[in-house]
DNA sequence: ACATGAATTGAATCCAAGTTCATTTCTTTA
DNA sequence: TAAAGAAATGAACTTGGATTCAATTCATGT
């Protein structure tokens, strides 16, 4: 017998696996999926390419691996401002700012997150949090509903729909090319007010 | 001097370019962008894989004027229908009524368009006529406004808003797999109500 | 029918990444 | 310090598909 893992050697092992977990999230927040690479990002890490491959089975894993936890971190963040104090009308404002502050301040990032197909991996892992996201915004439009905040409508559709004018209005090609930022902060109120209207409102006129 | 093309040969070949632009609408609409290569292409227009580049210099110049020209005849039916006679209100409802059920009747061939990533040349394409969906939609609210239908607000980000809710709510992945069509006209009336509700509507409750 | 030029074909070539693996470097225990 | 087992390395291998091109077929005008 001449050699077992100390406990030294496992944190190493498990600190190169976060960093290159990490370095994933920076390459992928530079250029995305589409040009992120394994090898950029074994060199990112600060690791061989070989070295990938020792903690993660193939890229579409890894990749996917990366997206669950950043994911996840979002919708902690979501979902802790959801369950907070306040009608379910404030509730969702909040949580629609949070959103849309987050996802302007790395739109790159958020769009890969959000929407920028890759690996089958993961998509399928982008599936899962999508969902998840979009369960948050259903769970507040239902309680909504419930307190009378909102007039009865299709939840389930709506949540999906917020979370596509989010995607669309805040971090996809058209709002990239509508100049580098015009000004954040005035976007992520435009993009709240939208979002509230849509949900929240009763028609403008008699009908 | 022995050879000249004639009016018959020019027409066959134009004959071929068609075919095999409409092979690649066929091939997108059943496998998307990711699955389409140049080979199935030229397989489903019943031509050699080497004939296709004769007519177009590269599988991403082909796919972008694949894509241009459906997008534009989309763009065509939708432009249309907001030119008809009505009040904004009704013509942004008509618009995003018919929209959404072309959409839903061939969703994979519509998420192609509207929103998978492909070579960059597809994409630079997609982003112009994503613009001029928009710029569609973004005219209505304008004028919307101006009649006083609508309350003021952020036009051109309610457009993106638009487009975002309704690639989400009807051929993005979550709707994907909602099941495979739950009622496509539903379907269609759910969506066409959340939108005009965002553009058109007013607070629900005093605030 | 023949000569000439164009179009078509599809197998061979090329290329960009992802993945592997023989070699080297590091850690641990005796 | 040496032996033995892990882990890291990065150049070589592999592969899926786009692209090319020599050989072939087709059209035209004399």
């Amino acid at each position: 017998m001449a050699y077992r893992h100390t406990e030294r050697v496992q944190e190493q092992l498990q600190d190169k696996r976060d960093r290159i977990l990490q370095a994933v999230r920076s390459v992928v927040g530079d250029v995305g999926f589409r040009g992120a690479q394994v090898a950029t990002v074994a060199e990112a890490a600060g690791v061989a390419t070989g070295t990938v491959y020792r903690h993660f089975p193939s890229k579409g894993e890894l990749f996917a691996e990366a997206l669950t936890l950043n994911a996840g971190h979002e919708l902690a963040v979501l979902a802790a401002v959801a369950r907070s104090e306040g009608t379910a009308m404030d509730r969702l404002a909040d949580a629609v700012r949070v959103f849309a502050l987050r996802a302007v301040r790395a739109r790159r990032l958020a769009w890969a997150m959000i929407a920028e197909p890759a690996e089958p991996e993961v998509d399928a892992a982008r599936l899962a949090s999508r969902r998840a996201f979009a369960d948050v915004f259903e769970g507040l439009i239902t309680d909504g509903i419930a307190a009378g905040d909102f007039p009865p409508q299709n939840a389930r559709l709506a949540a999906a729909g917020l979370i596509g004018a989010l995607t669309e209005g805040l971090i996809g090609p058209l709002a990239q090319d509508a100049g580098p930022q015009p000004d954040a902060a005035a976007l992520a109120r435009d993009v709240t007010a939208f979002c509230l209207q849509a949900v929240s409102a009763r028609p403008y006129k008699e009908s």
